[in-house]
DNA sequence: CAGAATCCCGGACGATACTG
DNA sequence: CAGTATCGTCCGGGATTCTG
């Protein structure tokens, strides 16, 4: 029933980078694929609609080094590849779902955020300033 | 019990890029301190060792249009701003630190798969190639 | 105190071409 | 097929300075 610790917010601690390596859009999304069996890198990146293939192959060798994922080369010709989440890697699927979940229900009351900020101080000083409001 | 859906993976999906927008390391650290109660921007400022208050203020406007956090400005001289959490960020806060959680907890695992990988195929063609090992 | 404005640079990213 | 290599672009982020 800890509230987790002092919660670390130094600079030096390293979960803050593990962090920001393992919570990002392709990572999610190559992890949500991968729960479902294991899969080629071409099978992966035609799921994935508008990833590159380099985002695709720096995502992959990223979850890789961390422990994430598995990569077994099938020797044939032409050589196939095959990714596969370890255990460690199906740990993180959960959370990951459960924020992604998050996105999905939320979404209506963001957007709704969104364009009563945007609209509220449109005509006010901060007209495109420092608000950079792309997506 | 289903599984979310089709699991959107198209390039449309809004989902996708507000995944974005919230599973960052800021934005999380800034709600885990807003959790604690209203802050004020130095407040917050100094508890995020090594955050710039460019980052800061960037983070925090864009949580505050998202609707996740609520700002508002208390006139004293000098001015003093004070932000709080809203409802919709509350619901936020738990699946972020199911994350920050994992991070803690896998962190030894990752660590040794890292070392694992990076001394594996030290000496093979992938020196350091594409595989940027940089954290 | 709480930012905004400016400047600048390294790095992220896409597009393209090449390889085993 | 599954990548690697190279190039050009762009922009996010830091450092600094200024303001209500």
């Amino acid at each position: 029933m800890l509230e987790l610790e002092p919660l670390c917010f130094s600079s030096e601690c390293p979960s803050r980078a593990l962090f920001d390596q393992i919570a990002d859009k392709w990572s999610m999304m190559v992890i949500a694929v991968l729960n479902e069996g294991p899969q080629r890198f071409n099978a992966i990146r035609r799921r994935l609609q508008g990833v590159t293939q380099k985002a695709l192959t720096q995502c992959l060798r990223r979850l890789e080094r961390n422990g994430l994922v598995a990569r077994e080369v099938i020797s044939l010709s032409p050589v196939a590849v095959q990714y596969h989440l370890t255990p460690l890697g199906h740990t993180l699927r959960e959370p990951l779902q459960e924020l992604h979940k998050w996105t999905l229900v939320k979404l209506p009351e963001v957007t709704a955020a969104r364009e009563a900020f945007d609209s509220a101080d449109g005509g006010k000083k901060r007209d495109r300033s420092l608000i950079q409001l792309r997506l």
